[in-house]
DNA sequence: CGGGACTGTCACACAGCTGTAACACTTAGG
DNA sequence: CCTAAGTGTTACAGCTGTGTGACAGTCCCG
């Protein structure tokens, strides 16, 4: 299972949801935008792992895009693919130059699409999503799949784990529960909010007095991770 | 929740009823004027995120009213779609020339208006809305959600919260009490205007001696939020 | 099949936030 | 000065949002 993010940004709906059929069938969860403005509300909002960006769409064109996310700190660090109509060497050199991370010319058959991305979300998933966090000795490694607490295992279930990990790895930022289902849980799954509150509290008390300050509530708005005090 | 306020400006209560009641399902705060005179009034006071405007009007046409909202500063950001009765390409090209974000042709879908909406709202919505404000060593971060005077953290209730967050993006101008109602507490809600006033104090209790200068009283008025001492 | 682990939901407890009223104070204008 | 209107300040009762424990259903593995 990946359950990885792919945003599809193209202004031709049959075109997203070609798209999105071939993949969600992959196990990707898509979400999908129209325009460059939509897709930026998206990309905050929801953090897609991976873009897939039309070249050519109303308004701001693709490539204006994808140099304004490559600018921007908090978005730099997602690949993107572009999608372009025509084989023009052209659109290749300028989509690379602005840091696109491959390129696809329609019409691609999916079987090309997902080879493509899964290339790209191997060689941009940096060495560093193996690479064990570690916040004031909580340790969560990913590669054994374990989290420990100055050195002595805890004992979580998959939820809290997927939970942790995806604290450890965005921290200092508030999520409101709908986002964290989105998230951790996937987005097409229909839980109740409160939910989120019940793992929280198992998660909290799984780290310890000692650290369930990590875990912070922001009331009205949602949880953060934060190694420092609210 | 959404939340945003929505102008509808329409000779004919029957649309206006219509419309209103299709956005307030949606979640929008939909407030009515029947002509232009009206509708200038009901902007400056309740600075709607977005207005909906008849081409049609009786005394100053909707297209009049568009133009001089463009011209004039504190009104040309808000986003206009209008509405226009009859497909004539002429309306659609004047509308969007006198600085119309969209245009609507009747009849219309309620789905079709929130759709519309939605994508100009966003359009509108400036990217950068995430980035942590700061003003003589007060700062907000949204991202965070937190509140810090020279980077020791200050405990706030969401109102608070947001009453900051609105004030800091909106420096340098006096809003009345009823204006703050509508924009941070939202339209819908009664409340009694001295409300506002606790709130601003619980603020500036806040805030400490050293920073509660940022708030100013305007007697008559209302509340100004400002660096430059009264 | 049986048992254990995990999940989502509910009900209840509780802390913190909210709106209001009441009272104290300040300002503007006679 | 004196008055009235406008604003500051405080206390508090009610409410909303969150913490918490229990529980039943589900899935998986032996």
């Amino acid at each position: 299972m990946s359950g990885k993010t792919v945003l599809i940004v193209d202004d031709e709906p049959a075109i997203r949801e070609m798209i999105t059929v071939a993949l969600e069938m992959a196990d990707y969860i898509c979400i999908e935008a129209a325009d460059a403005r939509e897709a930026h509300a998206l990309i905050v909002d929801r953090q897609p792992d991976i873009i897939l960006l039309d070249w050519m769409l109303p308004g701001t064109s693709g490539i204006e895009l994808a140099r304004r996310l490559k600018k921007e700190e908090t978005t730099a660090e997602i690949p993107i693919i572009m999608l372009t109509a025509k084989v023009e060497e052209d659109n290749k050199i300028r989509g690379l130059e602005v840091g696109a991370d491959d390129y696809i010319t329609k019409p691609f058959s999916p079987r090309e699409l997902i080879a493509r991305l899964k290339a790209v979300l191997r060689r941009a998933t940096p060495p560093g999503i193996d690479v064990p966090i570690e916040v004031d000795g909580l340790t969560l490694d990913p590669s054994s799949h374990r989290v420990t607490v100055n050195d002595s295992a805890l004992n979580i279930g998959p939820t809290e784990y997927r939970l942790l990990q995806f604290f450890m790895t965005h921290q200092e930022r508030v999520y409101t529960r709908s986002q964290l289902l989105d998230q951790v849980w996937g987005g097409n799954v229909y839980v109740e909010e409160r939910t989120v509150d019940v793992h929280i509290r198992r998660l909290r008390k799984a780290l310890g007095e000692r650290h369930d300050y990590l875990i912070q509530t922001v009331r009205g708005a949602g949880y953060r991770f934060s190694d420092r005090p609210a």
